[in-house]
DNA sequence: CCGCTCATGTAACTGGTTACATGATTTA
DNA sequence: TAAATCATGTAACCAGTTACATGAGCGG
């Protein structure tokens, strides 16, 4: 079966660096994301990276700490962060920073050129369901338009809520919370439409 | 660590059918998804169901065999699904088609009400890309911007594409077509507002 | 002193990925 | 007849999930 035009994201294909040593290891979406955290809050701990993670509207992830600890462990591995132990009274914790390579990966990461897996319809668990609309008996399709927007308004109150806990922070990161409320709209406007056509 | 208020997509949890045997396997997205697939245009083969995902610009799953042939199995070991063998000619052909306790998972799955994991901002790697483009040296983000306009400007060519392939069929998978349109066009002028603060 | 949050991890599991194997059928 | 596609599956692997364990510090 040859492959479709569209590229899968987020999975980190095989080690190629077994064989090639000098050749960089692909990231999950989730380490390079995570590397990106590092170079913008650090140095800072896995405990901050998962509160961080967290905190954001992003539900791609669930911050586990199986997840970040070991992921941590594995960036330091491959040099692209610096991790050291330190003794804040009787306590334990460990830092990360940046290394050079790191961020020259980071960069890599982000384009340009974007990688294939960049570019994507995003997926939208919502837009899955409303494809089987159909599925539903007619009477109960409105109940679910109903139920959508009003888990939409929702989201969207809490997306606010989250940008306005990051005032004065970096612009970019700014744009990222309107490019959430740009698309929480447009999900809005497509739900409009979506209740005319059962109405009908 | 509290859990965080934006639940995770697409995982399925533990079973707890095993201690529990009425109760219902929580399905993972691709599960249920394909349900919806078989319900729509079953009976149909695992080789079918492929076709459809990786003909679809949803680019969360890569249909590969390694994960469609052992989900039908499940579906069909659950109940959800019943499968038949059958011959064309000297070739063996299994096809599946939704049962009734299939159906009804199916629509427990779209709703309503809708599950705490079906309403989310959209998972986007080019919005997590932007967050960091305060890591490139700042010569380098209008390259950045051009870049990710041109691929945005290529996947909504291919979507355009795929939405003539799908010309006189059920009205939903339209709707959810014009969706992909819709949040393209959001990110194609959130795009703008960004370009506008870089040259700033 | 109890419970909560801070904080660092490990262990078992699993869904989905890549890669491979096999053979039938169609097309150049 | 060679190459491509149709079609069904299995095997090894792995990132991320749930769940657990452990202990420090802190407020009531």
């Amino acid at each position: 079966m040859p492959t479709g035009v569209f590229p899968v994201v987020g999975r980190a294909p095989r080690d190629p660096g077994s064989l090639c040593p000098d050749m960089a290891k692909r990231r999950s979406e989730l380490e390079s994301f995570v590397l990106g955290l590092v170079w913008q809050t650090g140095p800072t701990s896995a405990y901050g990276i998962r509160r961080q993670l967290q905190a954001s509207p992003s539900t791609q992830w669930s911050a586990s700490a199986g997840a970040i600890y070991p992921l941590l462990q594995r960036l330091e591995r491959a040099g692209l962060l610096k991790g050291r132990a330190l003794k804040h009274g009787k306590r334990r914790r460990r830092e990360y920073e940046i290394t050079p390579l790191g961020l020259s990966e980071l960069r890599a990461w982000i384009g340009p050129p974007l990688g294939d897996t960049a570019v994507s319809v995003a997926y939208d668990p919502l837009r899955s369901r409303a494809r089987f609309l159909g599925a539903l008996p007619a009477g109960d399709r409105a109940a679910w338009t109903d139920a959508a927007g009003a888990a939409l308004d929702e989201v969207g109150r809490r997306v606010r809520e989250w940008s306005e806990t990051i005032e004065g922070e970096d612009p970019f990161l700014k744009l990222v919370t309107r490019q959430g409320e740009l698309e929480l709209q447009a999900r809005a406007a497509w739900l409009t439409e979506l209740k005319s056509l059962i109405r009908k």
